[in-house]
DNA sequence: TCATATAGTTTGATAATCAAACTAGTTAGT
DNA sequence: ACTAACTAGTTTGATTATCAAACTATATGA
């Protein structure tokens, strides 16, 4: 007999499985990298930031943000600004059109999220959003 | 004001983002890629499938995991068997070592949740259960 | 001031990935 | 039963993603 954790643990995992396969599906077809709609979904969640925090946010080296950013410039989806007070610094910030990317790609989420929870009444959708909440924020 | 399912939709985003960081951290750690852990974790809940299935629920073309498989074989995690009635298909299988691996992961995960949700008393963990499992049950 | 640390870029090498061609085996229509 | 169409997996050739380490410019602390 398995403990409510580790089913808790087993339904956490098939979630993470299941949306990353839907995530990937999702960019593929948009035929663009999963990195690249991640390091957008970031800048769409939490405003512009610099590289560094970027890059560890992201979970990839700064050098290699370096070109990714590089190559979201080229696509006008993001644009390099000076830090305010560190001159070494710069921040990356999405473009008008890199918004638009990440509300489009957000709506593809709640239209993901709608369905996962179809079966739901409202007082179920709130509930489970408390709970994740509290989930995240001991992250 | 934005609507449950909005706000849903912005928790399972966030735990999702999260996660990726937490796993992505983990597996840098041990030197492996995300897509072979990934591809461990699959066969390890789902247990020995086709190369084709596998692919699928990983997110790569049969020729990516192709490679992948014969690292991991070399690696001794992984051994290809026969299928029982199609001569064309091969079944990926965790070997003892694989599982070993797939269990040592697992057990990661599961000291993740359980302190994701140190402030939950019994009743609360089995009915986020409860609830991951519709979501699951819908994808 | 100067040594040390940090942010970001560049470089050179390696690993991951794909699409398309290929081989072997299966299935369906006649 | 034959063959055409399909499917599973591999191979190949090219591209892209990624890293570690060296480098430049700026900041910080003793």
């Amino acid at each position: 007999m398995k403990s409510d954790s580790e089913n808790l643990n087993h339904a956490f995992i098939e979630f993470y499985e299941k949306l990353s396969s839907w995530e990937l599906k999702i960019v593929k077809d948009k035929g663009i990298s999963l990195t690249l709609i991640h390091a957008v979904e970031v800048l769409g969640a939490f405003g512009a930031m610099p590289m560094k925090e970027l890059a560890i946010k992201v979970g990839i080296t700064t050098g290699t943000l370096t070109v990714l950013v590089d190559n979201l410039t080229k696509a006008k989806l993001v644009e390099r600004v000076p830090h305010g007070t560190d001159r070494r610094s710069i921040l990356v910030k999405l473009t008008e059109q890199g918004t638009k990317l990440f509300q489009e790609h957000d709506a593809l989420h709640l239209k993901l999220t709608k369905q996962l929870t179809a079966g739901f009444n409202e007082e179920e959708v709130q509930l489970l959003n408390k709970l994740m909440g509290r989930v995240n924020n001991a992250f």
